[in-house]
DNA sequence: CAATCTGTATTACACAGTATAGTACAGTAT
DNA sequence: ATACTGTACTATACTGTGTAATACAGATTG
C-alpha cells in the first residue's frame, strides 16, 4: 500500500491522511479488517510526526471508518462508513456551491450544463 | 449603506468585506462611481482595524471591482467586474464540488435532484 | 500656505490552528 | 521480560489573521 501526502497543498496533513485512507477503503485498495500501519510506522512512511497520524486515526475511528484493538493496532472497518463519509461530505459541499452560485445569479440551466460537462470532463479543476 | 461582518464565522474579515462589497455592487445597492467610505471610516463602522479594510480594498482594486483616485478615495467601478468575480468564483467552486461528488460515487441523477432541491430551498446550508 | 483628508506602507505584537519533538503510560503479543 | 500498540501530555515553532501605532505622499479644502 502506498501512502503519500502533499505538504504544500495548504490542506492540513491530518485531513489529507483522513481523506486518503477513506478513499483507499472506498476503492477497495484497503479491505475490511485489514490492519493499517501503526501510528509510528505510518508517520515514518509519510515523513510526518506520529501525533499527526494519531489525530487522523482518532478522527477516522470517531467516524466508524476504522476501529482500534488496544495493543494490536487499527483496522479497516466496513467500507460503508467510508463511503457514507464521502457521500455526506461531498453532497454538503455541493449544496453549498449551488447556493453560492444561485446568489451569484447563475441560472439553473448553466448549472446543469456545467454539471454535465464536469462529469464528462473528469476530475480536473478550473 | 449598511456594512456588517460576522467575526465568528471563521471566514477572514477581509474576505467577508470583499464579498460584501462585491455583492452590494451586484445588487445595485452600490452604484458605479459611487464613493466608498474611507479606509478609516469603514473600519470604524465595522469595528475592525483599518489595515484589514485596506487589504480588502487592495484586493478589490486588483480585481477591477473598485478603483482608487489618489488623495480622494476608492470608488465603485463598472458592475460587470463584480458580477464576473462571483460568476467565476462560484462556477469554479461548483465544478470542484461536482468532481468531488463524482469521486465519492454520487450519481448524476442524485446531483441534479440535489441541485434542484437546493435551488428551490434557498440559501440554507446542510 | 496650512490643515485635513485620502490610500499605502511598515513594524510590532497577539492569537488560533497546525505541526513537530519528546516523554510517558497502559494494554497486548511474543 | 521485551517490544509493540494507541493514547496522552507538555513544550516549542511556524503560518495566517487581526490589531495597534506610526509614517508618508498625494489631493482637497479653507
Amino acid at each position: 500500500m502506498l501512502f503519500q501526502l502533499n505538504p504544500a497543498s495548504g490542506e492540513p496533513l491530518y485531513e489529507q491522511l483522513e481523506d486518503m485512507i477513506a478513499k483507499y477503503i472506498c476503492l477497495g485498495a484497503l479491505e475490511p479488517h485489514e490492519k493499517l500501519p501503526s501510528v509510528r510506522a505510518m508517520a515514518g512512511e509519510l515523513g510526518i510526526n506520529p501525533n499527526t497520524v494519531a489525530k487522523a486515526y482518532r478522527f477516522l475511528e470517531s467516524e466508524n471508518i476504522i476501529y482500534t484493538i488496544p495493543g494490536k493496532g487499527v483496522f479497516v472497518a466496513d467500507s460503508r462508513a467510508a463511503q457514507d463519509f464521502f457521500l455526506k461530505k461531498s453532497l454538503s459541499e455541493f449544496r453549498r456551491a449551488v447556493s453560492k452560485a444561485k446568489l451569484a445569479g447563475v441560472s439553473e440551466q448553466t448549472l446543469i450544463q456545467t454539471l454535465q460537462e464536469s462529469l464528462k470532463g473528469g476530475t480536473e479543476n478550473d
